[in-house]
DNA sequence: AATCTGGACAACCGCTGTAAG
DNA sequence: ACTTACAGCGGTTGTCCAGAT
């Protein structure tokens, strides 16, 4: 079996996107909007494999992202749910809109990993590691329901900073090509040139939101994760729907139990659960 | 001026989960 | 129940660029 890599089926190109690629994919998009990325590629004329379309659509091209740096709340942001939930890019991206996984990802290796390394290094100077398993029941329970807390915490500083966040003007910091805001503004302006609003834009063109040689891959698409975001602050349209996480997105039973205070009662079986299935990390 | 180096970002690779046949 | 194709995710690598030497 073996999933065959999309380069090896047939020559494909790799490596950076040229204008006139972007160009052909956002065209195709916006026009009919994201449905089976596999055909992508054959219907907009590029010789890229249907992931690489995709990648480029939603780490660059889509209209609703953010540029340049991350301001203070969204770095705060991203190491309290980089502390509850972990590397979870996506489940974080989710709650920074307008910023994709990618994004994240390589902030957080580039300069909040060194951030926080410096931080634990000058509070912690005797060496002292969390990951340490020398310490007794007691001590790593204390922990853990200090961590918990801190997750919590997060979550909810996370799902209510959603609701206030407001979307910063575009300030690009390289200028090259492949991060040049002005590219997609051009193309912005180049084909959509008669949308007043924003709100109006792309996905909102139902009538043209799907494949013309495949409808049918279309019809759903507005109820299965790809639809316009209906928040006020949303004056940017979402062609894909990172889904609203409070609304769509279901919470895992961890974040769940995070979450509702009435789930205290029940909150020793975690550290029960812990204890039993991994009697060996103690 | 040429080369080196490291930061920043973009893109690819390989894996998993899932839906459809 | 099994296979296959696909979307999505996280880790890693590649590329570009600016500053240092």
């Amino acid at each position: 079996m073996g999933r065959h890599s999309c380069t090896e089926k047939e020559k494909l190109r790799k490596g950076l996107w040229s204008p006139d690629e972007d160009e052909k994919l956002y065209t195709f998009i916006t026009r009919f909007g994201v449905g089976c990325w596999s055909s992508v590629p054959k219907l907009a004329g590029l010789q890229r494999c249907g992931k690489s379309c995709r990648l480029r659509w939603i780490n660059y091209l889509r209209p609703d992202l953010k540029r340049g740096m991350f301001s203070q709340e969204e770095e705060e942001l991203i190491i309290s749910l980089h502390e509850a939930l972990g590397n979870r890019w996506a489940q974080i991206a989710v709650q920074l809109p307008g910023r994709t996984d990618n994004d994240i990802k390589n902030y957080w290796n580039i300069h909040l990993k060194k951030k926080l390394k410096k931080l634990q290094a000058a509070e912690i100077p005797n060496g002292f590691s969390s990951s340490s398993h020398s310490i007794s029941r007691g001590q790593w329970e204390r922990r853990l329901q200090a961590d918990i807390n801190t997750a919590k915490q997060a979550l909810e500083s996370a799902l209510s900073y959603q609701n206030t966040i407001n979307v910063p003007e575009l300030k690009p910091e390289r200028f090259t090509y492949a991060s040049s805001t002005e590219n997609i503004a051009r193309l912005l302006k180049d084909w959509m040139p008669n949308t007043p609003k924003s709100e109006q834009s792309i996905s909102s063109s139902s009538t043209q939101n799907s494949f013309i040689n495949n409808p049918a891959s279309f019809e759903s698409s507005s109820n299965s994760g790809f639809s316009r975001s209906d928040s006020p602050e949303a004056g940017i349209v979402q062609v894909e729907s990172k889904p609203d996480p409070s609304a769509l997105a279901p919470l895992s039973m961890l974040e769940n139990w995070l979450l509702d205070e009435s789930a205290i009662p029940g909150k020793e079986y975690l550290t029960d659960f812990l204890f039993d299935e991994n009697p060996e990390l103690f």
